[in-house]
Formats: structure tokens, sequence, C-alpha cells
DNA sequence: TATGAATGAGCCTTCATTCAT
DNA sequence: AATGAATGAAGGCTCATTCAT
């Protein structure tokens, strides 16, 4: 291919294809088996022109998972602060579950990066602010700090899990699986809310 | 200079050593950021020393996530077959979970290495043999087929982020985990065993 | 996303700015270690534009140094054209270190970048004609064509460090260093010369 | 060519041919122009020995340069502390630079390395070893501070050019260049002294 | 006249692996 | 059983340069 400018070539547009063709490579392969020669080959431009738009590797992949996080958390307090005062707050788990299983099921890719990246996983983006909404519920019926720990540890691995097999692999619906979880850790009746 | 065997060197305590050092690195830094020449220098020996007890760096690697697994079925399999005949399967569930606990424990980095590989994790090593055994219990109360698949897959994230995060790192008792673990999801009120 | 002609902007300033930024840059950095980017950059405009005024890089270098190279000379046939006639050849000499040194010292980079370029140095600009001008002195004391061969390559090696130095480091005056060379190398007594 | 150790091949040796080759070249196309590939290749082997050997292609050039500069400080101190009563410091000047150039003579391409890299030069490594020896006996005939410190530089740049034409280009005897150069600096009569 | 967007070519460096001793 | 010495094969990144607008 000659050097120079492509026709009707269009910077926001690359960089953004070389971003998506990026999610899609790291969450197939990892950050250590993705090359940048893949990543471009993807995106049908050259090496260099990964370098007009991202520092480097490692800079562009952790724009994702920054990216990852800050979606999380607005789903999070959005939520959070929407139901402030409401009186069951297992309605506001309910829903918060099912806000974020739509948003992992909009961003497959990236919700796989983000969840498998062990240095930080859900564990230490959410465990605290699962915590302060979890308080109130569990301590109606947790008699100890330990136990209200592992709760949250707990709820945070099943989200985890289940995100990555039952909603990501299997397709199941995320308001199913919102209440599904509900129930487990909330509730032995019925328990349906609508969001 | 000098070459040829160490003074005092034997075959198998330098095949152990690397497997331990190799055990060791692999958990720390993962799969891709473990150098040969890492283990090696951990091992005191060289890199032709590796290859003259394992084949390659990814064979290692198989070798021990297989030894991982291997532990965890038979674990699984000795302490199913014990409770075969027992009534309550919360208890069969809540000895089973404090010996994974227990084994884990005894096995930090082995068990690092084998929970943060999401390649593989739990899911595929247990889902089957736990949803087997939860079958019995969680009939009584879980109404359909869905649900009680959610179930497990569940209680594998619960296990898999309890053990990283209470057991190895903050190091809670597996015993006090694994009731909780079984309180969580299979009763509200007490429930303890003795193994 | 404008693109085309700035308001305002003028072709012969572009490139008068270009050269005069390379000029700083090369001096400062060296040839290798300029980047084209880092000229524009300075000058305030992008790359392309650095290919409308010069072929490429090298070719702006090879131009900037053979600006160097035919002012420097203009002095020098200048001065010798004037003082031809001159009895005593020191004074001649003594007038042509000081325009030299003036001319360094209002083109600080330039010259920079000219002596510093060891690939052809003074050496090669000037040894010819400072021979040519030695000559009639140097024969004077010097017995043979071995030491006033050598007496010129020594006199020319003053000059470049006395010039990087002590005229554009620390900024003596141009008309007090040519004096102190003259003392040098042409007398023990005081030789002073208006210009 | 097969992988592993050569035949006969020995760590030592493959190291100094590298260096060796190494400074040939950087002598010959300079720093950046000298490309690793040139190096192995001169040396015969692989891009990847060059590593086991030296860090980077930085510190090697570092090291070289170190080391010429280590040299040359050697001679400096041990003539200097050698004539350190001598009544004559003509005569030290001149044993000095007869040293000096014999050194050169015998590491031409190390030299030419040394005295290319203007960032550094004799200026800054010798002027102030310089500047003592002079002194005692610039003060005879210079007035001031001003003029003995341009009488060093200049004496450094004499002594850099010179090395550099005439020395390692036309060959000069070391000797006969360092009598040259202390009858220009330091008398007009005949100066001779036997090393 | 000037810019936005892109590429060809290459260099440094790393790492798993292998031969010769 | 173990080491010293070496290499094949890539991969990340940079930079001068060039189209299309």
């Amino acid at each position: 291919m000659a050097r120079g400018r492509k026709v009707n070539s269009n910077g926001e547009k690359s960089m953004k294809l070389l971003r998506e063709k990026a999610i899609e490579i790291f969450s197939e392969y990892g950050y250590f088996q993705t090359k940048i020669s893949d990543i471009v080959k993807a995106a049908n431009v050259t090496q260099p022109t990964f370098y007009l738009y991202f520092e480097s590797k490692e800079t562009l992949y952790k724009e994702i998972i920054t990216e990852f996080k800050f979606n999380l958390e607005e789903i999070f307090d959005d939520t959070v602060n929407e139901y402030e005062h409401h009186q069951d707050s297992k309605v506001t788990i309910q829903v918060l579950l099912t806000r974020i299983f739509n948003y992992f099921a909009l961003n497959p890719h990236l919700t796989k990066i983000g969840l498998t990246e062990s240095d930080m996983s859900l564990n230490g983006i959410l465990s605290q602010k699962f915590k302060n909404i979890c308080e109130k519920f569990v301590s109606n019926f947790l008699n100890n700090e330990i136990a209200s720990h592992i709760f949250v540890q707990s709820l945070i691995g099943s989200v985890e899990r289940v995100s990555l097999s039952a909603l990501l692999e299997e397709n199941m619906k995320p308001e199913k699986l919102a209440e599904e979880i509900v129930n487990i850790y909330f509730s032995r009746e019925e328990a349906t809310v609508s969001i």
C-alpha cells in the first residue's frame, strides 16, 4: 500500500476501530498473547498508525480497564443515589445487579477483560461499595463483622463467575440472573422487582 | 569455568526445587511474566538444567495445573464417596468445602495459579461434580433447571473469590469459611458440623 | 480539522523560521538526535510543511553546513584581498581571526554545528587557506615543511576549541581572543591592531 | 547456523572481539550510525550474543569512553608525579605530550571516538590538569588570568586537531609532534628532550 | 500554503531453547 | 548431572517521508 493518507480516512474512526479491535483481541487472547500486529491487522492499518493514537500497548490496555471501572462505578453510584431512600435494600441490590449484568451483556469483550484480570477484578473495584449497600440488609440476619465480610466477597465472586459463564457464554437474561442471585443471597421466598 | 556435576548435587533435588520455585514465581507473576531465567535463578541452577527435567516452560506449567486439578478432584471424590450415604447433603458440602479450603491453605501458590488462570478455573474442573452433589439438596428449594445451574455457578464463584481473598490474603480459617459459605447457600440457621 | 493555508501565513516566513529552528536544534542535539518532529514543533507547523521547503532532513543539514562554509570562506577571501599588500602578515591574521570570531559570536548555533561536525570542521575548510597566509610569516621562524604543516593544524585546532569554549560558552570578546591567539602563535611581545 | 554453543567457543574471547569491533565501527561511523547488527556481523556472532556481554549499545559506548578517559588520566597523573620536582616544566609537558601521542597512535580507533565526541572531548577531561601544569610555566610570560585560560584551551585544541590529523591520518611520529607543539607554545628556540 | 492521516523500513531488545563440554 | 556459550524468532517502537484534502 502506498504511503500517506488513505482516501476517505478519518482519524477519529481509525482510533475507535483500533480500540474496538484491541478490546476484542485482548478479551480473546489476553494481554500478553495479544500482539500489536494482531490489533492493527484486524483494524486494517499498519503498526505506526497504532502509535498515532495510543502511547503503547500497555497504555491502551490500562485505558480500557479504566473505562470499564469507570462505567461500573457510574452504574453503581447512580443506582445507589436513585434508591437511596428506598426501604428495602434487597430491591436496590436487585436493580443494581440487573443494571450491571445489562452493561456486561452489552459489552461482553470489555467485561471479559475486566473480570479476567485477576489483579483487580470486581473485588478491588466494588467490594467497598457492595459492603456499604449490603450492610443494612445483612445486619438483619448476619451476626458479626467477619461473616458480613465473607458474605460480600462471596457475592462478588458469584457475580463474577455468573457473568463470565451464564451471562456471556450461555447468554442468559440479565434480569433472570439478577433475580436468582438475589434469591440466593437475600431470601428464600419469591422476590421480583421491576426496574 | 568449572562445568559438570555440582558437588553434592542430586537430580531429584534439583527437579523438585525447580518445580517449587516455578510454582512460587508463576503464582506471583503469572505465566507470561515468569521467565525461565527467573525460575533457574531462584533455584540456583542454570538454564540448561531446567531442560534436563522439563520439556519446556509450557509443559511445566501444564503439569502444575494438572497436579492442582488432580488433587482437587481427589478431595472431591474421596469426600463424596465417604459421605455417599449421608442423609444431609449440607453436611457433605460443608465437609467438602472445609477440605478444599484446607488444601488451598496448605498450597497457597499452587492455588493462586489454579484459580487465577481464567481459562480453566474451578468452573471447568468442578462444576459438574458440584452440580451432582448440590442437586439433591437444591431440588428441595429450587424449582427449576436454570436456577440450579446458576446456583452452582454462583457457589463456585464464591469459593473462588473467598479462597483468593479471605483465605489466602487474609488468612481466615478454612473451617470458618466453609461454615459461612454453607450458611449463605444452604440455610439461614446456624449449621456447624465437625469433619 | 481545518486544513489549508493558515491566515496570515507566508511561505517565505515559514521557511526561514524552519531553518532557524533547525539550526538551533541541530546545534543543541546534533544531527541524529534532532527529529523533524522537533523542528516543526518549534516552528509551530506540521511535518508536511517541512517538506514543502526542504527536500529532506539531510538536505537541510547540508545546506546549513554549506552556508557556514560559504560565509567563512567569504570572510577569509575578503580579508586576504584587503590585506594582500600589507607588510606584516601577523596583522592580517589578527584581523582575520577577529572577523571570524565576530562571525561566530553572531551565529553561535550555526558555528556550533560547523565546528562540531568532525567530518569536516575547520580543518577541511580552512587549512589550505590558512596555510597560504601563514606561510609567509611562518617561514621566518620555522625551518621546515613538516613543522609548518603542524603549525597550521595546531592553529586551526586552537581556533576551533577557543571558539567553542571561550567564545561561545564563556562569552569572551572576539577581539581579545584574536589577540591572544596571535600572541601565542606569532610573538611574545604585545601586538594589538585595530580592525 | 545451529543453535547453542559453538565449537571451541569462549566467552572472554567473544566479548573482547565484540568490544574491539565496536570500537572500530564506532570510530568510523559514529555512535548513531553504528548499528548493533554491524558490530555483531563484524564479530561473526548474532545479536543476542551482544546482549550476553553488554547491557546495551549505549552502555558499551559509555564503557569505551570511560576507558579512554581513564587511560588518559593515568598517563597524565603518572607523568606529573614522575616529573613533579623537575625544574623545567617545559620538559614535563613535552614528555606528557609524547606519551599521550604515543597512546593515541597505539589506539587510533579509541582515540578517534574520544576526540570526536564533542560532548566531552579533551577539554572536559584535561583542561584542569593541563592548567595546573602550565601554570608554573605560563606565569613566566603570560601576564594575566584570562590569557592563561585561553592559552590552555588553545593548547588543548592544538593537541586534539594535531592528533586527529597529523598523528592518526598522516602517521607522523608522536615524538616529532610533541616537539613541535612545545616549540609553538613554549619557545622559539630549539627545545629537544629525551624521554 | 498547509494540514490530517498514514506507511515503509528498520533498529533495539528479549526470551525460550539448544549445542558442546 | 550440570554449565558456558550461543542462536532463532519475534515483538515493540521510532522516524523520515508521503498521500489526500
